[in-house]
Parts: structure tokens; sequence; C-alpha cells
DNA sequence: TTTTTTGTATACCTAAAGGTATAATAGTTG
DNA sequence: CAACTATTATACCTTTAGGTATACAAAAAA
């Protein structure tokens, strides 16, 4: 591992269980072994240092959310398969994916709240698409899709955010529950 | 208003748009109108100043979910009490609750994290304790208490976190929606 | 082989953070 | 009135933050 992944990793552990701000560069050059210099030749800033580490797995999220939420006619089917991606997705990058947690969060004037504003939307508009393909089909879904998606989100980012340390018990079977009750309601 | 209440304001003000750690007690202070050592007269620390900030509308909203939790027998009628409360708590003390929306979803090392686990953790368990209830009356619901305590709030802090700066659209008929779609599910 | 680029360390800079020593004022209590 | 307590301002402290000027070694290009 070269120094620039090596900075890359320590910035991800040490962001993702502090957050930005409580983090100094310092820390990291300190636990990857290098010294500023080096941290600034690849990444020219914090600010850079921290899209770049966004930026590294953001795509492998993306792509496989576009495969499960790629909705045609299966309705539970796309749930319950795009509950399982954001759950393992969770799993397999848990520290980059409680980075992702904290910034959805994030007061809208804080410094970080911007760099990372478009990642968030961006899955927000895949699931949007996702539940507007889906009202074709059911009628009572339609000119839902927003409500739809923030309760979507805000059910599966709670379970992540409350199991992030136990990452066992996201699994399928509580992706199914999670799934069942989505659609379902708490009675059935 | 005096000192210590105009300062207790103007932390609410800052914090809640920026974050605890990009505001500085100089930024609080020279907004206030007032002089360091004022500050740290009435708070003693940042620390402290946050922990009175955090206490001064907690009660408050602990007062009302108990009121709106406590289920005595019609679960729809509590359901819908209670996302009211949180969505009126919210809309009546927007920088106080997106502190509390921030608060929730800091990484677990973070200074601020320690904080506040306490308030938070008090109204988990006040849900925790609605449902179990409830769950004496309707058999399906046993032993899920905390999945749904968790879905629950999931829910419910998705919405606020989306309309806290369009405080409007938290009214009734949202709180419906919410309560009916967390019932029975996205088909009905 | 010379030159240039890439990568790295030492030592430093400036600004801002949280916090305080000291002293003055105002109000309260004896 | 005297003594004391609560409240405030000036000016300062220390530490740490992000970031950089300079210099040097290795590697790549000429």
């Amino acid at each position: 591992m070269d120094n620039k992944e090596k900075i890359l990793q320590t910035a991800l552990y040490l962001y993702s269980n502090n957050g930005f701000d409580s983090v100094g560069i310092q820390d990291i050059v300190d636990r990857s072994g290098v010294t500023k210099p080096t941290l600034y030749h690849y990444f020219n800033s914090k600010e850079g240092l921290i899209e770049e580490l966004l930026d590294s797995q953001y795509h492998n999220l993306i792509r496989r959310l576009n495969i499960s939420a790629n909705y045609s006619g299966d309705l539970p089917l796309t749930i319950n398969k795009t509950v399982k991606t954001f759950f393992n997705f969770a799993k397999n990058n848990r520290e980059y994916y409680r980075i992702l947690l904290y910034l959805q969060y994030l007061p809208v004037d804080n410094r970080w709240s911007e760099v990372s504003r478009e990642y968030i939307l961006k899955i927000f508009k895949t699931l949007d698409d996702m539940f507007e393909k889906m009202a074709t089909h059911h009628g009572n879904l339609k000119g839902k899709n927003k409500n739809l998606t923030v309760s979507f989100m805000g059910v599966i980012n709670s379970y992540i955010n409350l199991y992030l340390n136990d990452p066992g018990k996201l699994n399928e079977d509580l992706a199914f529950t999670v799934s069942h009750q989505f659609m379902h309601g708490i009675y059935a």
C-alpha cells in the first residue's frame, strides 16, 4: 500500500469515528507514518482529502443501487433487493457509510454539508425514480414518490445507524422484516 | 433579556446552523454583544454551555412525549398523537430540534456524542415503552418494540430533517399520512 | 548522463481555538 | 456606610489548527 492509499485509509478510519472537525491533519499523518507535505502533495487541502475520500466508494454504492432499484414489475422484490443493497453496502463499508450518515444530518450551513450534498441528493434521486416507476403499476403510489423516498431512507438509515457497530444484525432476515413492514405496515 | 439568556439564544442559533465545532466562543460572544468572561461566568466552559442548551428545551419535549405516547387502548390515536407531537415540537423549536438531529447521527467517538447520548436514549426508551404496552393488546407487535422504535424515529426524523426549513409542511395532514403509512404500509 | 519530475522531511508560519488573570463596576447584605 | 458578591471588560495565555518555504533524494525523461 503506497502512502496515498495509507493516508486515505487512515483518514477514513479517523473521520468515520470522530467527524471531520475533530480530526486534524496532524492526527492523520502521524497515524499514517508520513508527514504533512506528503499529504498536501496528494490532496492539496483538507477539503481535497475529504472530497477524494467521499468519491472513493461512492460510485460503488450508486452502481449497486442502480441495479437493485431497477424496478421492472415486481415491487416486493425490488424493495427487498434495495434494502439488502443498503444493508450489505453498509456492512462492507462501515466506516464509509458512517460518514454518509453523519453528513446527511449535518446542519445546513456547516462547511462539510456542501461538499457532500450532491452525493446525498443522487441517492435520493435514484430512489425517487424507483418509486415513480412503481407508481405506473400501482396507482395508489402515484404522486407519493417523495414521501416514499423519505420514509424509506429514514427507516433504512435508522437501522443502519443502530446496528453499524454490530453489523451481523444487518442480515437478510432484518432486510426482509424491514421490507415487509415498509410495504404492509406494523400490523401485518 | 439578560446576558445569560442572550448568550443561550445566540448559541442555539449558531450551533443549530453550523454545528458545535464550527462555532467558536468568540463568535457567540460577539453576536451576543458581550465578552468572553461573561460567558465563562455563566457557563464555565463550552461544554457547560452546550449542556445547558440541550437541557433548556429537553424537558419540554419529554413532557409532551410522555403525554402523547401514553397508550391506553387506541393504537392509531396514540401513534398519530405522537407523530404530531414530534412535528409540532420540531416546528416550534426548529433550532433546537436541528441540534437533536445532528447529535443523533454523530460518530460514536465524537466529543459531543457523549454529552447528548442520554437525551437520545430517553426518547427511544419512551417510545420503546409505548410499543411494549401496545403489544399487550396487539399480539403481532410482541417482541418487536425495538424495531418499531427504530423505524418510527427513523421515519419521523427523516421527514423533519427534510422539512425543517419549510416547517409549514410539518402539518396535521403529513402527520396523518405518516402515521397511516407506518401502520398500514405503502399500499394502503 | 544530465535534467526534470515526483515524493518526502525539517522546520516554520499565521490564525484561531478555548480559556484566564486582573481589575473595575454594580448591586446586595450586614 | 462597609463588606461582600455578582457581573463585566481589557488584555493576555497556551495549544492546536491548517498550511507552506526550503531542501533533498529517488525515479523518469531527455
